[in-house]
DNA sequence: CCCTGATATGCAAACGATTGCATTGCCATT
DNA sequence: AATGGCAATGCAATCGTTTGCATATCAGGG
């Protein structure tokens, strides 16, 4: 049974021991700690800890012999008493909210690039990476990590419709940093990609290629794809058209209700000649639906995506898509979140995406 | 500058700051503990200790007092503090080895599918999950995790050549559980699909339908790929067919090298009807290499892949594949680690995998 | 009224590291 | 010879919990 019928759980979880658990045990005996390294090395404690530590205070050779020590007897730290005296650590929570509204949840090929990403950026800074999911709607369940003092930050991986509960988070301080867009008069620092460039990229790009009905796919209540839309909007201002109602497919990031989307639209007979979708997901799934209706892609209808996941070049048609920085993204939100995590006021980023070009949008027929 | 030239950290690196690193901050001057729950309820740190522990030594009252307490004031136990005293913790590693040959890594849909199936398994059972990527080359970096006392168990993805590396570990009583294949003499648990059976399904689907001369593409070094391998060959022999030398495109887990492999066959003019990939991204790779050689899937060349990633149902033509049970996959690897922990001899788990038909293999036109 | 047993609570010692403050040699200076 | 300074080391307190053991309180039975 799931341990749903629980309280929310304040402090550790006692519980929700599955089968035979093992959570508790005291795996060997004992392990290898700093009495036994200074034991062997007939020095104190003390003088161990300073010489793995690289504190000048002790002379070379009690150093060498330590470090000799530690390293054959394959010493590791005991990290837990190292953090509590310190009360530091180097872990850092990356929060992968899941939300049963927009559907688009931890298995979206973005969001595990993103995590890829995340890992490296860590990696390379020598922090730990803890991995969570929480639901979205108790968010703060994911202030837990921060105030039990597993992590010392949090990145989290999309925003949605949470603004408010994440200016609360903010707002107590948390140590946090969202992968997304930035919202007016928010506490939180955000990382993100230049949705209304990226949105006016994808349709200037149909537009120069001659394509009049376009066709955007994607969830404009939600901050990121809303500002997409912006920029479908002032690109489309720019050959002085006017977005058309009926060409707004409003769907969840979510294939199935995508295809379903694109499908009625063909079933109801409206005009069109291309479509923006706002994640290469959707975008998959709606060249998959023009497919079922007779209305091959590019030959009848241009797709531009989002996102340039590793499927995109993979794609058949290879997907015209607007890029987003996964490498760079995973590398300034460590930034941002450490120099929060420093007590500095860190302001949003926008990082630069851009257009790849590839064969789903070719220039209309006449 | 890169931390490289230190030498292997056995104890917690102390430095690779980065920037202003902030690792070492002490975030709010003093965080809630336990004594002040105690000072404010009345009681000594001690009962507070039982009352949140669900000790029965603590009267009714008293307990609602201080949960209540707790739960108003927001505190969460100091979870290095209590990792410390007990010697337990409830953190698993997760363990991606990134392989400079095999080339494949942590941003394979296949692994991250399988991290957000972990992520999952191990959030439901209250463990968290820290994601670490290590070189392959050095895997007994992994081991610190365990040794240091960060994690109790490492799930390890991705066991390439590494076979003698892994047992060594084992050896060691290190608690690993590895997503893989099973080897003679291994002290390892593994959990894995049924690679022979896998690869037989996907053969025998080609030859029932008609194909002849069916393309093998992955790399048989790999204990994995081997027993694809094996299936392969058993298939054909049931059709009384031998393997043909030609029709193994040797390459490893690489879109690019696929892509050069089925290009240089279809350049050799070596004679073909089918290909079998021993992953979806491998079998994305063979379409497009076969698109631009003129010979369109699935009219003219039928191709089968492997895994069933998400992206295998929205590519065009849908891919008909293997699935592995990346679900079942995640639960299964999660209980044979608490099982290890707890210090069972578990023996390895081959899970059974199905065959998904989509439309990337049609009976074969005469 | 004293004793027993049960029930709740508190005291204080761990857990394994770090670090301020001695302490110990030893050499150079007065 | 006494002193001061420096380098290297050790002592012991500390981080925030848990828990064995002592203690306090109270009811009931003799």
């Amino acid at each position: 049974m799931p341990k749903s019928a629980q309280k929310p759980p304040l402090y550790l979880p006692p519980g929700s021991r599955a089968v035979d658990d093992g959570g508790g045990v005291d795996p060997q005996a004992q392990r290898l700690q700093m009495a036994d390294i200074a034991r062997l090395a007939g020095v104190s404690v003390a003088t161990v800890s300073r010489a793995l530590n690289g504190s000048p205070l002790v002379s070379r050779e009690t150093r060498t012999r330590v470090e000799e020590l530690a390293r054959s007897l394959n010493y590791a730290i005991n990290v837990s008493a190292k953090n509590l005296r310190l009360k530091q650590n180097r872990t850092i929570a990356v929060v992968i909210p899941y939300d049963r509204v927009s559907r688009q949840h931890i298995s979206d090929p973005f969001f595990l690039a993103m995590v890829g990403s995340l890992a490296d950026a860590l990696t390379e800074r020598g922090f730990d990476m803890l991995l969570s999911r929480v639901d979205a709607d108790s968010l703060d369940s994911a202030a837990r990590l921060y105030n039990s003092g597993v992590a010392i930050g949090i990145i989290l991986i999309g925003q949605w419709r949470h603004h408010d509960q994440l200016n609360q988070l903010a707002a107590r301080r948390l140590p946090i940093v969202v992968w997304g867009t930035q919202i007016p008069q928010q506490l939180y620092c955000t990382v993100g990609g230049d949705n209304v460039v990226g949105g006016a990229l994808a349709t200037r790009h149909l537009l120069e290629l001659g394509y009049r009905r376009i066709v955007f796919v994607g969830d404009p209540q939600l901050p990121e794809v809303a500002y997409r839309h912006r920029g479908y909007v002032e690109a489309l201002a720019a050959h002085h058209l006017k977005p058309d109602a009926q060409l707004l497919v409003s769907v969840p990031f979510d294939a199935d209700a995508a295809r379903e989307g694109i499908t009625r639209l063909c079933e109801q007979g409206v005009a069109f000649d291309a479509v923006f979708a706002c994640s290469d997901v959707l975008a998959s799934a709606s060249m998959q639906a023009l497919h079922l209706c007779g209305r091959p892609v590019p030959d009848d209808v241009a797709v531009v995506g989002y996102d340039d996941i590793e499927w995109a070049s993979h794609s058949n048609p290879p997907l015209t898509t607007v890029r987003q920085p996964i490498t760079a993204a995973g590398v300034e939100l460590v930034d941002a979140l450490l120099r929060t995590i420093g007590g500095a006021d860190v302001p949003p980023r926008t990082l630069p995406v851009e257009l790849v070009v590839r064969s789903s949008a070719r220039p209309k027929a006449r």
